[in-house]
DNA sequence: ATTTTCGAGATTTTT
DNA sequence: TCTCGAAAAT
């Protein structure tokens, strides 16, 4: 029943699963088996051969990015005029808090907050408490913040009208929580929710108030969810929520590219799916379309030495391959610079373009060297990093500027009030705090109120306000991107930034404009200011400038979902890849099926590099046990690698590659974690214990491999906390 | 007395 | 690239 013309372009499963629309249905989908392409005609034939609205259609992905891309092709087929709902859910829930959340408490209004604001909040809270980034470092803090919000007492104490009398997150027993409260604290008065509490919300909203879920639900007919692998809780609470009336729910992912365990993702809601929904259907693809033969053996290699895992077996669909090469470096820049020859022979002896190359690291920090390699060798190259366009100073500077018209908040105040330096930094700033705790105001509240007083007196801070008083009047009656203009051109941004002479800068300004103007065109006369800058707060790499035929550089997470023909996989040494921070099996499987997701990125030519050289502790780099894990026979090497080396791969191996339970010595108090004193070595802390309990694995701080010591040994003592 | 600038040191992954 | 502390500039 091929009612449409290009079912004849899918294999059996993929066109099972396209007609797959009614009921629950989990594909499990290997590396490279279309599974994009499934997710993109399946929404198109729902529409043409099925009728179905594309307002009762959503598909969730996992990025923007992707989001964007499945938009474009779904235009492509369906014309214009379908605006087919793709989002992510966190996009989703940005438009069921826009419509809703006036349920709650909250005031019809809100802000969102991304990471440099929830930091900026933290510094402030550092502040006030007295303590440093040194102590609780901000990402560590902010991951604490999330965990705790995972917990379900969080939805209804932030809710309640009274959130502080709310018990087991209120008592600051310890500094921890503290910090906890207060940004609690902080969010209330800021109307901010962070990324966790839009899914959260979400949630409360349809727990608590039957009809906004009962709407929703009705509106969605049909869910499919990508990468769902990759689902937290809250997603899959979410997804199972939407889905509750019409029961259709299509989830598509493989178990093996789980890379998200950091960020709450759970790989049981796609193993288990057919024991939460007993009627699943399950459809599995398993032909590989992308990778050569030599490649898709590679990563199956590398993958089966996961303990945790489904087997699953991958079947390349093409024929012809070259085989995988190896190089060891000897410095870094050596690395560097042999990716850049083989990057320059791959164009000019082969004829490959530039835009058809990747090179993908596990680290942001590890591009550096690639880069300089890449420019000494003049390969144009697009980086694709964490610093990506909407996270850029500039363009957070003029955010910021909007924000501060629409929302009052002290987070963008703080921002902008001394931008360019108009003489307000930290003394000044003090002051305006004070007042406004004085009178629980904010402090763009307070700096209105205190304009007049002394303390302003030689600074630039009349003009800031006659300013910001004379764009509120515009804020309803001119386009946002003019708006923008007004307050640049006024505050004396604009002419600060053409001084400095930086063209980037300038250029992304002008950019940002654009997208602006785009954006106002595709939403009609409706939007808001402040709906705008909730749309793009999730946005960090939307308008990405690619540089005509150039080298993708980016890391691996970023290139989820991606595929190259040419791929390197560079800095593939213990302590980088896998990260330093992997300290047991379970972090290490991560690791590895990380390294598999950037393997099955490649299609006709995979690279793999190494170098030696020192980490930032000083230790020797050694090449990355997943070297050691692929089958010698399916790939080759280019560098010898000193035998002592590998050697010193096996120990760091031995180290943290156990199986799971890793007994704590009851005797004597010492247990994984727990800090030593050595006799001779000095300090240290136990990384490990050895299953038969015959020697402790410790890393002293003044040695940089971790030794083994036995556990008869007197001379190895803990140290009291 | 305050603010600004400049150089040194450190760095997982992201909605 | 971002953060922090000390010297230079207002």
């Amino acid at each position: 029943m091929d009612t449409v013309p290009w079912m004849s372009q899918l294999n059996d499963a993929q066109k099972e699963a396209v007609q797959a629309t009614e009921g629950y249905v989990r594909v499990v989908a290997g590396a490279g088996s279309g599974k994009t392409r499934v997710l993109t005609y399946r929404m198109v034939y729902l529409v043409t051969a099925l009728g179905i609205l594309p307002e009762n259609i959503l598909s969730v992905t996992f990025t923007n990015k992707a989001a964007g891309e499945m938009r474009r092709r779904i235009r492509d087929m369906l014309g214009e005029n379908s605006a087919a709902l793709v989002n992510t859910f966190h996009g989703f829930c940005v438009s069921i808090l826009r419509e809703d959340i006036h349920r709650l408490y909250y005031p019809n209004r809100f802000l969102i907050m991304d990471t440099e604001d929830q930091k900026a909040v933290l510094r402030e809270i550092y502040e006030e408490m007295g303590i440093t980034s040194k102590d609780f470092s901000y990402s560590e803090i902010l991951h604490e913040i999330s965990v705790r919000k995972s917990d379900d007492q969080y939805v209804g104490s932030v809710t309640a009208p009274d959130f502080s009398a709310a018990s087991p997150l209120k008592a600051p027993s310890d500094r921890l929580s503290a910090i906890f409260t207060n940004y609690l604290a902080k969010q209330r008065k800021l109307y901010a929710l962070d990324f966790d509490d839009l899914i959260q919300f979400v949630l409360y909203l349809f727990h608590t108030i039957p009809e906004a879920l009962a709407k929703w639900q009705e509106r969605i007919q049909y869910l499919q969810v990508d990468e769902f692998q990759d689902v937290s809780s809250r997603d899959y609470e979410l997804a199972r929520l939407l889905s509750g009336k019409y029961g259709n729910l299509f989830v598509v992912g493989d178990p093996d590219q789980t890379i998200y365990s950091w960020r709450g993702a759970n790989i049981d809601f796609i193993n288990d799916f057919d024991k939460a929904f007993p009627e699943a259907r399950t459809i599995l693809l398993d032909r590989n379309y992308r990778s050569c033969p030599s490649i898709l053996s590679v990563s199956n290699s590398l993958i089966r030495h996961n303990v945790n895992r489904i087997e699953k077996q991958l079947f390349p669909v093409r024929e012809s391959s070259f085989r995988v090469l190896h190089h060891h470096a000897r410095t870094a820049k050596e690395e560097g610079w042999w990716i850049a020859g083989k990057i320059q022979s791959l164009h000019d002896t082969f004829g490959i373009e530039f835009s058809d190359i990747a090179v993908l690291y596990r680290a942001n920090y590890v591009s550096r060297m690639i880069e300089e390699a890449l420019v000494r060798n003049k390969i144009p190259y697009t980086l694709f990093n964490g610093t990506e366009f909407y996270s850029r100073a500039e363009i957070k500077d003029c955010l910021s500027y909007l924000r501060l018209l629409a929302f009052h908040d002290d987070l963008s105040f703080l921002r902008v009030v001394n931008l360019p330096p108009r003489g307000i930094g930290k003394t000044r700033i003090a002051f305006l705090k004070e007042r406004a705790a004085e009178s629980g105001i904010s402090l763009f509240e307070a700096f209105q109120q205190n304009i007049g007083d002394k303390i302003f007196a030689r600074t630039g801070a009349s003009e800031f306000q006659i300013v910001v008083q004379e764009a509120e009047k515009l804020v309803d009656h001119v386009p946002v991107s003019d708006l923008l203009d007004f307050m640049l051109k006024q505050t004396g941004y604009e002419a600060d930034l053409l001084s400095g002479g930086d063209e980037d800068r300038k250029n992304n300004i002008a950019e940002l404009k654009e997208s602006i103007d785009d954006f106002e065109k595709d939403a009609g006369e409706t939007t808001t200011l402040a709906d705008y800058l909730n749309r793009i707060a999730m946005f960090t790499d939307l308008s990405k400038r690619e540089r005509d035929d150039s080298v993708k550089l980016m890391t691996i997470h970023a290139a989820k979902g991606l595929e190259f023909p040419y791929v390197f996989v560079c800095g593939l040494n213990e302590g980088i890849f896998p990260s330093q921070r992997s300290r047991d099996r379970r972090d290490i499987e991560e690791e590895r099926r990380i390294a598999y997701v950037a393997f099955t990125r490649a299609g006709d030519g995979l690279f793999l590099t190494d170098s030696e050289g020192f980490n930032f502790d000083g230790s020797q780099r050694v090449p990355s046990r997943f070297l050691l894990n692929i089958d010698a026979k399916l790939f080759d090497h280019d560098g010898r690698i000193d035998p002592v080396l590998w050697n010193m791969t096996r120990m760091y191996e031995r180290v943290t590659d156990w199986d799971e339970a890793v007994p704590e010595k009851p005797a004597g108090a010492i247990g994984v974690k727990s800090r030593v004193r050595h006799d001779v070595f000095g300090e240290g802390t136990v990384i490990g214990i050895s299953p038969d309990l015959r020697f402790y694995t410790v890393k002293f701080d003044s040695i940089p491999l971790p030794k083994n010591i036995s556990t008869d040994f007197r001379g190895l003592i803990p140290v009291p906390e």
